[in-house]
DNA sequence: AATTAAACATGAACGTGTTCAAAAACTAAT
DNA sequence: ATTAGTTTTTGAACACGTTCATGTTTAATT
């Protein structure tokens, strides 16, 4: 159920190298990553250097680079961190399932509530997500297992609703969920408004529409247009998942 | 007529900076550009150093940036060299009006066509584009003239052609479309497929799924929706651009 | 022509992210 | 205990974007 959501293992953490050879790195590891991030929040990325982290976390220079390839990877365990935070705050809202609008607004919120201390600092990641090269990029095949769970995340969100809607709609629903966050979180990096007031109007007003969308896809008169976008996202992510054919489809 | 769009002011170019004052300077300033802009098409962005600038342009480093603030300002002037282009193929398109499809069409594919050459280079302006801090976002004050300009290149698209709907959505409709081309470039940024072929295809699609939203918003069933996403749009708008005049609701 | 202030130009120097050869610490096998 | 091999650690060095104090030219004013 949504225990499978939740879970994440060590290896999509990517903490442990190969086996169980390291046990002093690991902890070096973390305490480079934990510097930084603490850095990263009270000084932001840019102000925060490398040296700094090595000093602050009590190792040199090279060791810092060692245990990350880069300045950027030590963004994506970030990104990953607040990740977690996030389906830990939908577990209790999707635990009481309620309609579809309902668990759309609450794990949209969620994703904006549990990155908010983290306003300033998210300007830098979108930005490096944006660059198609960067293996932070959302699209990249670096973060495939990040992608594929944030997908599953809002796939809970569709299976657990009482939401009726055609089979291959309901296929097609979480990755377009999980673009629309995408959105979402393109306005809240722009909002400058006290307390991202305006982002949770937006967001409050944006699920109704969505989820509005989504009951008239029902209605004959739109079949057409919504089978032949279905049909346009299934070949997008045939090519963009070029996985050995046979198994499941995505 | 179209001419109106087309124009560009000297201002938009920042070419010129007080008033007749400078004019080596103007020169100076215009080889500095050329030889970027060179460099950049011949080994991209990173690979250019602003001391290769300089040197190639036979200025020395300190005069890069005494006419330009950082690295960054010399995409941005890049930026507005595309959109020129753009603009000039659009012209040809929108003088043969026909319908709103083809006219979409044109745009959208002229735009992919004349970044053609800086596929490889277009993911660095879009990664700066994407930060909230830059003034190179779409989305900044810096470039609300650009911004503006855009837009009104696709009011030209809606007005031009044979279109029948409401006066609301059709004037909110132009934003939308260049929030939909922006999609489009964002996938053409990550298309690797030989000669962009995929992205082409998405265009085509695309076109047709929203030409055809776009004419059954005159149904009576999506009156509802359409009216609140316009005035949602419309809300945004005045947040984003504030105008001396107050008075809606926020 | 002399003066002056602004525009323009310079390159050394700074701080940054990153690399790398080599040293040190650790592990396992002899 | 010694050896050999691997993992971890180090800090000097590199290339880059950027800054700055200083020098030079230009154009208007006296």
């Amino acid at each position: 159920m949504f225990n499978k959501v939740l879970e994440i293992s060590d290896e999509d953490l990517q903490f442990k190298r190969d086996s169980g050879k390291t046990r002093k790195g690991e902890r070096t590891r973390a305490r480079i990553l934990e510097t930084a991030l603490k850095l990263f929040r009270e000084q932001g990325y840019e102000k925060t250097t490398m040296r700094a982290i090595a000093a602050e976390g009590g190792v040199s220079l090279g060791s810092a680079y060692y245990y990350f390839e880069s300045k950027e990877h030590l963004v994506q365990a970030f990104y990953l961190q607040t990740h977690l935070e996030h389906l830990a705050a939908c577990e209790e809202i999707l635990k009481q399932d309620s309609d579809l609008a309902a668990r759309l607004l609450g794990v949209v919120r969620a994703k904006i509530e549990t990155s908010m201390p983290y306003h300033r600092f998210s300007g830098i990641l979108f930005r490096t997500a944006a660059d198609p090269r960067s293996p932070l990029s959302p699209f990249s095949e670096e973060s495939a297992p990040v992608r594929e769970r944030a997908t599953a995340l809002f796939r809970e969100v569709v299976e657990g609703s009482s939401l009726r809607v055609s089979d291959d709609l309901r296929k097609q629903l979480p990755l377009m969920l999980w673009l629309y966050q995408m959105g979402v979180i393109l306005f809240w990096i722009h909002d400058r408004s006290p307390g991202c007031a305006r982002t949770h109007q937006l967001i409050e007003r944006t699920v109704e529409i969505v989820c509005r969308l989504i009951r008239l896809a029902n209605f004959p008169l739109f079949r057409p247009l919504i089978k032949s976008t279905l049909d346009l996202l299934a070949e997008l992510r045939e090519a963009t998942e070029p996985l050995p054919e046979g198994g499941r489809n995505v």
